[in-house]
DNA sequence: TCCCTTGTTGTCCAAATGGATAACAACGCT
DNA sequence: AGCGTTGTTATCCATTTGGACAACAAGGGA
């Protein structure tokens, strides 16, 4: 019933070859990540597919394999570059301010590709448990991070807080649904967004109104970086 | 390089035929849309398939053409369906109930699949136009339903809000977020989701703590029907 | 009863996709 | 220099998918 083609000799042509450019196999497999990353953004998780990603990394789409199991292990380490490549850095980043700018930065409206990429793993995750696992860890960060933000607010006598796990639950689930509302449903824009995630989070902590849209927001949630040249 | 087979004469056999089960347009048409939707709700926009959505019906999948010029055509008329279905019925629905109740009920989880489309609406809005209109139109609606109730309570003098829309803006994406949590990621479970959102309402619109709480919460949320049999 | 509309089925097709594999070419090692 | 390792390419393959089309069969008017 198949077998459609008679020819199976490779026909080898052997002489003239453009220089393949061969890298490291860190490097290479990095540049993989990252152009996955970046299709995840623009086009869903499953949505990417290996032949799309070779040509934006400017190899051949069989090279894929020769880093990556298969299609899922692919998206899936991507995955978990996202989400530890961003909590190695923001945790840190947060540290070096004051309790303020802190929560603020923290707070504040998050880059468009990085929440394109949360809100498809939010609904990816149903269907593909490695990625349910990865998004719970994540998930769990966010909050941890968020909460000790808030008990430093709160041990600097800037604001109160009777449950700062709770609090960073509720705020971490405005945070979300202001995302949503900004990046996928496109209602509001960003200084909404923010005065409204400021808002909420002022009233909850007692801090006066305005208090954090005055400190300059520096949104402080990362972003990972795109691959640099081709 | 292609035209692997040789026989292409339709090779009719016209004779027994399992009876057809004929139907009428209408009829056909909506079982192919809520089986489409049910299918979403299950593998997400870009998981439907013709072929699944016709064998979920029970017929071929070169029937769906008949009814539908493209699946493009196909998703975004079942998307219609889910936004138009559910405001219609669920509007009507708290009108009959105090306006406590209406808020609760409102506010209360929603059943699972109902926020499986509407978080993958949320990730395919990005690349699919239509999707995005009928999603903003949704989102509005929402809201505005909200509104209406925050000012039904108000308006009994049992409770206050500065500016109603605000408040649902806000209360909206406090339940949005927390769907996220309870549906998506799954950290938190019905009663916590229940309590976090009844407890930013309470204290958002100055009603007393628990107030929401107690009122039997029947969700009030919309769900379509899925399809009786096949 | 004849016929025309239309619901319905089989079947075919072109394209895209994930995967497999053989040939080959840099590179590091001794 | 010789050689094994491994990064890389070029194909090939099986499968799936959306779409196209011709045949056919129920109805429903006239």
């Amino acid at each position: 019933m198949l077998d459609t083609v008679a020819d199976r000799t490779p026909a080898r042509k052997s002489s003239e070859r453009k220089s393949p450019a061969r890298k490291s196999s860190d490097e290479r497999r990095d540049d993989i990540v990252r152009a996955t990353l970046g299709l995840v953004a623009r086009k869903g998780f499953a949505g990417v597919t290996l032949r799309e990603v070779a040509t934006e990394v400017g190899v051949v789409h069989g090279l894929i394999r020769h880093y990556f199991a298969s299609r899922d292990e692919l998206v899936a380490a991507a995955f978990d570059f996202a989400v530890s490549s961003e909590l190695e850095s923001d945790s840190a980043l947060l540290d070096g301010l004051d309790p303020l700018s802190a929560l603020a930065g923290w707070l504040a409206a998050t880059p468009e590709n990085h929440y394109r990429v949360w809100i498809d793993a939010w609904s990816e995750a149903a269907r593909t448990p490695p990625l349910a696992a990865a998004l719970d860890r994540h998930h769990r960060d966010c909050e941890r991070i968020l909460t000790a933000v808030i008990v430093r607010v709160v041990d600097a006598g800037l604001g109160a807080s009777a449950d700062p796990a709770a609090d960073s639950r509720l705020l971490t689930a405005v945070a979300d649904g202001v995302a949503v509302q900004h990046h996928a449903v496109g209602v509001i824009g960003v200084d909404e967004a923010n005065a409204i995630v400021f808002g909420a989070a002022e009233r909850q902590l007692g801090l006066e109104a305005g208090a954090l849209a005055r400190v300059n927001p520096v949104p402080a949630r990362g972003q990972w970086a795109e691959s640099p040249a081709r």
